[in-house]
DNA sequence: CATCAAACGCAACAATATATCATCGGTGCA
DNA sequence: TGCACCGATGATATATTGTTGCGTTTGATG
């Protein structure tokens, strides 16, 4: 199920957005959203899995009829995760559209390594005790990477 | 300051062991331990950061006087995370040693975007909370990714 | 010492990411 | 209008990181 028709079954999670509302709020912050960055954030969104840089590439290309170079995907990648409306996962060198409104907030990706797919979770403890352990720590924290790898529901079921 | 000498700095924390009890713990479980994979694990401990792969061929290649190919160190490193003794820090793509002793704990890293370096803590809470929202999803963990990137204490000092 | 599996070497290659410079298009301003 | 500037994109090349396939060596074990 590609993110665009998830957030209905997702109910229990706070402030969802899809495509259009998350291309508004940049435009609230003053962000330029040009063609390519809502090509690039819209195929995010239709994706049923993370998307590599080149998968993008590949993606776009078939859209759009020509190939968007390596570094252009990047770029708008980068523009995307500091705008908050998309994000890496480390993991799998991928992306993600980010489902989750705020723009600075931590979010958990649950990555299923039998079907590819990764489920963005929030969870305010978690993000508290690791900011307690920080501080403590006199570390300033700047960006979070939270992932788990493992077996999502349905995929124990198959096999 | 090397992994080597940062244990007794270290003493808040749990369970804390070098590099000769780390090799001593992969034997008892029965675990091959040759020379490149000890090497591959002393030059871990005695570096002030963590290290990719390719820089790791670079030291080990002034130690031993020839060039360890790009796949041996891979696998050696595959091994060493498998077992617990190194971990990979997916937002680097590179590597450290393991200052915890247990084999299957989920650490957090403290990466310094300034200095570079990796603390490594342990957080029980954070562990369980994280289980805790992935049972409640039916999604079963196999692996952790827990990477906060910022600024460490004495490199804010020094800004 | 014979056997077997695990570890390692080697060469090629694939995937991911960045550096650098050129170009385009809008915006502000004389 | 003409011009200088700036951010976004294009284009090419290259760097960095990671993998595959296969043959050889090594070391534990009977």
């Amino acid at each position: 199920m590609p993110r665009s028709e998830r957030h209905l079954a997702n109910t229990q999670s706070p402030a969802h957005c899809d495509v259009d509302e998350a291309i508004a709020a940049c435009r609230l912050r003053g962000a330029q959203m040009t063609p390519l960055r809502q090509a690039v954030l819209s195929a995010l969104w239709s994706a049923d899995r993370p998307l590599g840089a080149y998968d993008l590439r590949d993606r776009l290309a078939e859209e759009c009829g020509r190939q968007i170079a390596a570094p252009s995907i990047y770029r708008t990648l980068d523009f995307l995760c500091e705008q908050g409306v998309a994000a890496r996962i480390e993991s799998l060198n991928a992306y993600v559209a980010c489902v989750h409104s705020d723009h600075d907030h931590a979010c958990v990706f649950l990555v299923c390594e039998s079907c590819g797919d990764a489920v963005e979770i929030e969870n305010q403890q978690v993000e508290q005790l690791i900011n307690e352990d920080a501080k403590r720590l006199g570390f300033v924290v700047k960006h979070r990477v939270l992932e788990l790898s493992g077996f999502c529901a349905p995929c124990q079921e198959t096999s």
